[in-house]
RNA sequence: GCCGGUAUCGUCUAGGGGUCAGGACGGGUGGUUCUCAGCCAUCAAACCGGGGUUCGAAUCCCCGUACCGGUACCA
């Protein structure tokens, strides 16, 4: 028999990391044996569902490339997979273990009679676990309103859908001994169960909003790459068992096992992350960088043909210079503007330490007409008339860079001067000098 | 409270009766240098505590402690 695994999110929030990494330890596990990954839609609590939710959701998985071979979208045998069209389904296996003795009626709802004695089963994660049946109350599987609790509908899924593996978060793991009661009332057999560990935040307290962004779409929002999540979070309570950590989609399915999950929870590092984000960003060729980068260009008001076409060998080169130091897809943008628009301020700290020199005006000046009058633009020639001029002028190189940076970028910080010199041009470059004279002069 | 789970550097983890307890992120220091980043070199940093068992325990057992989860006609 292949395995059968789902991921069954509740579609009331968008898809959390935590949610996409039990999404994701699930699919590992399918692709990993050849077997079959379902998604199935737990919407019962209709007021808090919403289909906003769900395509929110498909979008978060299909986004970091986890595919379902059966659920919505793609159908299935054991269709549909929105528990709100399975009600009746429920309802009818709710009356059938009243008919067996197995379940009473209380309030106009159904709940489970919990026999006596004790209920146990193995966790691939943590071992064998049991529970005294007397320490599980007569839980309601029907609810007065008929709509089934969530033990119920899982349960009556599962099995249907002839699941075979259960992984889900560690907060369920006092909730499946209810669940075991279940698949044998029903005379069925319970799945293997997985439960991994959750994930928090820095402080150790379960992860959400007010620890920054929790939403997988979210990540895609700031400029991560999904290859990136995917490898962070697949290594997130789960050891590989080598030193390996930059592993391809294909490689985390080779190694993915069971075992290799660890028990205690797990802290969502985000600065681990970046590092994980800006390692695939590195190992992009330029055409991909530029297709990755492309609707954010767009956005920025940046975008032009030739940049894949007559500029596209200049843009690799500005692309070059950033690249060890973005980390996202949005800190490219940030970092690209000075070689798109003019600066349009300057730092305020940057101009009292680097502009307040008296004279500096003048020097700036002077560095542009040296510069207009250069044979040709390039790095090496640039940082050498720089500095002979710095000379001349009884001026410390490193103070006219400073001030020549602000002028080109209205920033204290950026790649190094000479090649960004080289690469804003000629033209743009003594206009942005010129400009930081004048404004210079003016204020003075 | 009760039930269940977990415990290795700050974080993610490897290992597991005898190891210099390994790697990565982060951090420190030095170098490269016009800033930042990067890069190179280098350093610090952990087996929750207490009892056992054993020639030997971080590893096995027991007891604590801490943390996490559950304790719903939520999922």
């Amino acid at each position: 028999m292949t395995p059968r695994l789902r991921f069954a999110p509740s579609p009331t929030g968008y898809l959390h990391v935590g949610g996409a990494r039990t999404a994701l330890f699930n699919w590992l596990y399918a692709r990993r044996h050849g077997g079959t990954f379902i998604l199935r839609i737990e919407d019962t609590d209709v007021q808090r569902s919403s289909w906003e939710m769900v395509s929110g959701i498909l979008d978060g998985l299909k986004w970091l490339g986890i595919d379902w071979d059966e659920g919505p979208e793609v159908n299935g045998p054991h269709a549909p997979y929105f528990q709100s069209e399975r009600l009746e389904r429920y309802r009818t296996a709710a009356r059938d273990l009243l008919a067996k003795g197995l379940a009473l009626e209380d309030d106009g709802a159904i709940r489970f009679k919990v026999p006596p004695g004790q209920t146990t089963f193995t966790d691939s994660v943590h071992g064998p676990i049991a529970f005294d049946n007397e320490h599980i109350e007569n839980f309601v599987i029907l609810r007065s309103d008929s709509h089934p609790t969530y033990h119920l509908s899982v349960v009556v899924d599962d099995i249907d859908m002839q699941v075979t593996h259960v992984i889900r978060g560690d907060d369920h793991i006092s909730n499946t001994p209810k669940h075991v009661l279940l698949f044998h009332a029903f005379g069925a057999t319970p799945p293997a169960f997985a439960h991994v560990p959750l994930i928090m935040g820095p402080d150790k307290k379960r992860l959400s909003k007010r620890h920054g962004a929790t939403s997988v779409m979210e990540y895609e929002k700031q400029g991560y790459l999904p290859e990136a999540l995917f490898n962070f979070l697949a290594l997130l309570g789960w050891g590989t068992g080598s030193d390996d950590e930059m592993l391809s989609r294909d490689e985390l399915v080779q190694r993915f096992t069971l075992e290799g999950i660890s028990g205690g929870n797990a802290v969502f590092n985000t600065g681990k992350l970046d590092w994980f984000n800006h390692q695939y960003l590195l190992r992009l060729d330029d055409d991909a960088l530029i297709a990755r980068l492309r609707t954010r260009l767009e956005a920025a008001g940046y975008w032009r043909d030739a940049l894949s076409g007559a500029d596209r060998d200049w843009f690799v080169k500005v692309l070059g210079l950033l690249k060890p130091r973005a980390k996202t897809l949005n800190e490219f943008i940030d970092q690209l503007t000075p070689f798109f628009v003019d600066p349009d301020g300057y730092d305020e700290e940057g101009v009292r330490k680097h502009l307040s020199a008296s004279g500096m005006a003048d020097h700036l000046r002077a560095l542009r007409d040296t510069y207009a009058a250069a044979d040709g633009f390039t790095a090496s020639g640039l940082e050498r008339d720089l500095r002979a001029l710095a000379e001349s002028r009884g001026l410390k190189a490193g103070a006219l860079i400073h001030a020549t940076r602000l002028a080109l970028t209205g920033c204290m910080v950026s790649p190094g001067l000479f090649e960004m010199l080289e690469l804003v041009g000629r033209d743009r470059a003594l206009a942005r000098m010129d400009r930081l004279a004048r404004h210079l002069t003016g204020a003075a």
